[in-house]
DNA sequence: GATGAATGAGCGTTCATTCAT
DNA sequence: TATGAATGAACGCTCATTCAT
């Protein structure tokens, strides 16, 4: 009867803590097999198990859900690149290249949870989207790029243009790192600064 | 009744090629203002004027019309990136630049003509992602690049992760410049072009 | 093949005629048994047997099937109430007694209908309220009460409170009369006459 | 735990008619604002602060507040009715006056209460329909009426519709008192005495 | 082939009500 | 008893699709 308790832990809390988990897992889930516009509540709840009235104990939304995955992404990443950005004051190849890496090795991760969590006897749900939490740290990197973009000394062609392409191959070398076996963020990380830096012409002609 | 006609171009078959593409021009305009997860085959046949039923006569789903769609871009690209390859044989950067050009002229063109279409007093129907024709031209344009990065003399570094950038560069800096005015499609396409060869530290510094 | 047509006769047209009335049908006796905010929009669709769908064919809203419905009712009540009002100029109390004849010949002929149309085999439902039709109709009087009531020569007490009273006294004499077998709407209109004109102590001691 | 009291009003008894009594006023409340049809449950509760499932403990329905509501008013007004009985014994129209005086000021106490309970702030909540005590004191008067006019000397013309004109009289002129400012519940109330005994024509022609 | 009303699954959401705590 | 999350039926409504005309 006597309870040390560091967290709630009535019986109520934890199913409402599971609830709320079951939701996110559930939202994530979706959005990732589906894609924002296609996925609907109901196939949020559906997937949970739980009644549909339920998910509106949690979430007023659609949009409110996929708010709260991103948010912890960017709960999460935020503080990482933030740091990043610390060590690499004026070093502007530098930045671009622990943040790529950063980036990467977060999205590998989320992609593995993801994989993980998934039972094993549905073989080919193609993951149509990222998912929001992957969404929300591109965005921070976005950010991130474009303000070191804009800060370089010296005057620079088109920081508008330059910023859309480095982000632009950041997300889709990303992507294909994703589906490759056993997945690299190293390489990734390489093959990404070497290209937005040097181009095409500045990668080593041979594979390492 | 009546038919004098030396090619079986009776009333019948006018009102059928007519209907096919009053569908398709709607469906572009549709896709065009509410994208293509938004649009909806209601949305699509209202616009036409015809009856719900007529749709299916000709498609049979929202998936199907904006295959046609793509499908009719990727015709009318097809023999432009067709003769640059054959003029580009064995010169790799030509090739990028012209392709590039090429590209971004067509997009710019197609979203040319989608703007004038429209009646002057909407003023602002912002264009809600790809159209179909670009999406296929893209693909086109990936499938180019892929090719003639593979066929680069020598060995690559990694061919995949090399045309996915170039693959996004092009479509990023493409939609950047469609939302300019106005719209530079050879400022693009130099830009795009030093960036995937040289990368950014081969960027002039000082804008032209 | 040949067809002599007043009316539209294709079958299209004829199932589309049928519905609607069904709709206004089950609408009636929806509104009837469950009184207009009770009513639901399903609750009528359920009764015609279509497909929920169908309904918003034909109407838009519960309030639109309500409008069409009391629309319908003063559309054929007006014309009666302004010959009375014609055939009454000046002589008040022969406008009261002939308008609330009228009414209560009006409701009771809704009623019969309305009635009439049940299936025999429901043997208690309990109408809730007024149709609409009825309201729509009572709405006309309450009017034509009033303008009678504040074009009446010389200065009056109370014309607001008068015409409140001359119109519950209808309303509710035309409820009662309605529950009883069979409808006498002559007595009820005497009644309500001598009721409005005079009071209490000017009603008749016995009964005719 | 401690407990000094004589009858049975132990802390356990005091929560549970304070809690009973704040579901009757957020009812009232509720019922006032929004309605009888429109007002929920939910609407209810959420007013009282208390928590969704408590107000089963006390009321099984809507239904079952708003009776419960309407008792209350018929308990208050009982006794004041049954005086009124007693003193006009014999005496139709003096039991009409005083009845109607009665009612008037009832509801209107009713009414004040209501507007007075309201924070100043919110200027133009407007009443939806009766509130229950008035619904109840009104079938308080209308049982009295028709035993009035039933237990009346001498045979009547129509006992029935003579109570369902009576009582529709002061129910339609009570509303319209309530609408106007300042409310003068002996000017309704002598109004609705000299239509009830007089009708139209015995009403004064000049206004006092 | 064109028509357009009918269909019914499905959506987002609310609500009365229950019941483990 | 009070609590408040869970429930699931029901609502208004839209949509893709069918099919008799």
């Amino acid at each position: 009867m006597s309870q040390v308790a560091y967290l709630p832990v009535g019986k109520r809390e934890q199913t409402k803590v599971q609830n709320r988990l079951a939701i996110l897992d559930a939202a994530r889930e979706v959005f990732g097999e589906l894609g924002y516009e296609t996925a609907t509540v109901r196939d949020i709840i559906r997937r949970t198990g739980l009644a549909a009235g339920t998910f509106y104990n949690y979430y007023r939304s659609k949009e409110e859900v996929f708010a709260a995955l991103a948010d912890d992404g960017a709960h999460r990443f935020g503080p990482i690149l933030k740091a990043i950005r610390a060590q690499s004051l004026g070093d502007f190849e530098a930045f671009i290249s622990r943040a790529l890496e950063a980036y990467f090795e977060f999205i590998a991760d989320e992609h593995q949870n993801w994989i993980a969590r998934r039972p094993p006897d549905e073989p080919h749900i193609h993951i149509q989207g990222e998912t929001p939490e992957m969404a929300a740290v591109f965005k921070e990197v976005r950010d991130a790029m474009e303000q070191a973009i804009a800060g370089r000394q010296g005057p620079v062609s088109d920081p508008d243009y330059m910023a859309a392409a480095c982000i632009a191959v950041a997300r889709e070398v990303g992507d294909k790192m994703l589906e490759r076996r056993p997945v690299d963020t190293k390489g990734a990380a390489e093959f990404a600064t070497a290209m937005i830096l040097n181009g095409l012409k500045g990668l080593p002609k041979a594979p390492a």
